[in-house]
DNA sequence: CTTGAGTCTGGACTATACTCCATAGTTTAT
DNA sequence: ATAAACTATGGAGTATAGTCCAGACTCAAG
């Protein structure tokens, strides 16, 4: 019954706002440790500990949906590393393609741009006349 | 009076569908050319080659608002090169932001997971560890 | 005992880009 | 003339990740 903390508090503790807290538990990613009788909400040490994981995974780019698969690796499989780790190969396959599809719009950009340099009169833009 | 397209006949010649012009129109991105008494939308062939524009665009990483811009240059400024041209730089930058973050996330990655790799005993993973 | 701070729930709103639907009216072909 | 195909409008729903708010309680301090 101590060292429990209510759910401003977690927050200051945590830097995650009441709302995302909230939001989060609707998301079924963290939960409350215990209720007061008049439905306070009362977090351990634990919640702690889960809410910068998430905001870790999520600098990591994975989704509210894909941090919670991780959290129940951690809980329903005892935190089987193979399966977490086969999480993160996907995720680093997942970045690799958008990189790979951000390089195309690049050079795809460039050619553009270039286009549109040679056209210095100002009156025939070579990427505005696609307009017609 | 001729060659005006209905909604219909436009949405297959463009490969834009019948709901998404409407909703480019929504957006003030493209307008019918006419309206029948009873109210149907009629285009002319301008309107396909706005269409491809906004599909490319689409293409080189565009938001739907970012093209509104690149269509009112060519409407308000008489297509003014210089000024689109801005545009394709700035979005030049912004993806090269993206990539350079989506780096820094892969790299990252790369160290959970060899961090992982290294916790072979399946029990402590060392990415799931962060979970208390 | 009252005031201010904290918390509760549920729902609306943001941004992006559509997609789908119901209901109603119109046009076209047979 | 009638049925099939097309179009109109407005509104709801999808995905992602929250943020903000109203109205009602509850809690702690002076």
């Amino acid at each position: 019954m101590k060292n429990l903390l209510k759910i401003g508090e977690l927050s200051k503790e945590s830097g995650v706002s009441i709302d995302t807290i909230r939001f989060y538990e609707n998301k079924g990613l963290i939960n409350p440790t215990d209720r007061s009788e008049k439905g306070y909400r009362f977090y351990d040490s634990y919640t702690s500990s889960v809410l910068q994981f998430i905001v870790t995974s999520k600098e990591l780019g994975f989704t509210l949906n894909e941090i919670k698969d991780l959290i129940n690796i951690k809980i329903n499989k005892n935190g089987k590393c193979s399966l977490a780790l086969d999480k993160i190969k996907e995720k680093e396959l997942d970045i690799d393609r958008k990189i790979t599809e951000l390089k195309k719009i690049k050079s795809a950009l460039k050619k553009v741009s270039k286009k549109c340099e040679s056209s210095k009169g100002d009156s025939n833009c070579h990427f505005l006349e696609l307009l017609g």
